[in-house]
DNA sequence: CTCCTTATTAGACGCTTGCCTTATAAGCGG
DNA sequence: CCGCTTATAAGGCAAGCGTCTAATAAGGAG
């Protein structure tokens, strides 16, 4: 037989990390839960057991579980954001392919991919009962809505059928509808098909 | 001075119900307390304190809570799919207006009103997760399509710029979208706008 | 009116969560 | 090499949840 366990188990392994490596470890863990448990899973001792730390250790770098969500959300939109000027706004001679590469980008594995799309939805239901949560999207979606007028104030052509600003909330309305059909089933409308609808969409709603 | 407290308090009053109006009452106070509280906050024991029964009863009428979750998606989407029929199929002289009463049937304050909205996202987000759950929204989603494809193959005119099935798939994916843009603030995009804009994708998708 | 089904309540149990406090050691400054 | 800061682990506590069991009465059948 083996020797009895010891009583006190030794403690696990402390190797003592920046706190910003710490930190952005507890947010990744929090957009990995998020995206495979729903807002019910995600409590703040799974996050920790899924960033490999004891629970203990949220406190220490966040006051709440709730903390650490609107964070997360916060940088999320942050980053989708930069990715997005980023791959839409460096100079292109065609003003169309600025704009395909804007919806590429959206349906990036990055964003859309399915370790983290399901984060959104959890984000979208608190947006709307919790008021700090309510004030990080909405300034999400005036800087992506901006984003996407600057893309389609490029666009050639003087006559349209449609006012501009509905061609944009249509446009808009439609890459988010899409993206949830994504969302449901990532087979159904693979991501390919729907940066092709995004573009017929944009052609048919943007020329005369 | 009152006379003590009865150390037993007498039970609470027990009118006896029809067991479908319980269901009834259990499935409605479920939708509240989703909209309300979202997915976190959507406890059995809650949705029974809302539904003014003891806690007990719940197992009574449904196995557990995600039961009780999961009935309660079917019974929404069957209600809307049937609103929507009787919405949009009655004969009308103009196509157009048929499809029309669809897009107010859609934003109707039955299932997009400020006291249910908030459940949808909760059921999308267990459709990632739960095969069951993502049957039934499955199901929802051809059955809607199915119908408004056939809206939209009454209308008039041979030529299209699109193919059909894409201009079916926008105008879908723009009607969630919308519908996510009033549920995020039903404010900035109000009904008639969501709408309005969506008699206008009809008419710039499906006329040449 | 009585009895029997069953809708309903009440309570116990084990588990998990969030919050807080305490103890420990990792790793840097001296 | 030593000591101090602080990142980290561990555990206790109350509250809430889901599950299950037992007790009770409401209301129809006879």
């Amino acid at each position: 037989m083996a020797s009895p366990a010891p009583i006190v188990p030794e403690p696990q392994r402390r190797r003592r990390a920046s706190p910003l490596v710490r930190r952005a470890d507890l947010v990744a863990a929090t957009v990995s839960c998020l995206a495979r448990l729903g807002a019910r899973g995600t409590t703040g001792r799974e996050i920790c057991r899924q960033a490999g730390v004891s629970h203990g250790l949220l406190r220490h770098y966040f006051r709440n579980p709730d903390n650490l969500l609107l964070e997360t959300y916060e940088q999320l939109c942050e980053d989708m954001l930069a990715q997005l000027e980023a791959a839409a706004l460096p100079y292109a001679a065609d003003p169309w392919d600025a704009l395909h590469r804007y919806f590429i980008a959206v349906f990036s594995d990055d964003w859309a991919g399915p370790e983290i799309i399901g984060a959104w939805m959890v984000f979208w239901q608190q947006a709307r009962s919790r008021s700090d949560f309510a004030a990080v999207s909405d300034s999400f979606n005036m800087r992506q809505r901006a984003l996407l007028e600057r893309l389609v104030a490029q666009l050639p052509g003087r006559e349209r059928a449609l006012p501009l600003a509905d061609g944009i909330a249509l446009l808009s309305a439609a890459l988010d509808g899409l993206w949830i059909e994504y969302y449901l089933s990532d087979l159904r409308t693979p991501r390919a098909r729907c940066v092709a609808l995004c573009d017929a969409a944009a052609r048919r709603l943007f020329t005369a």
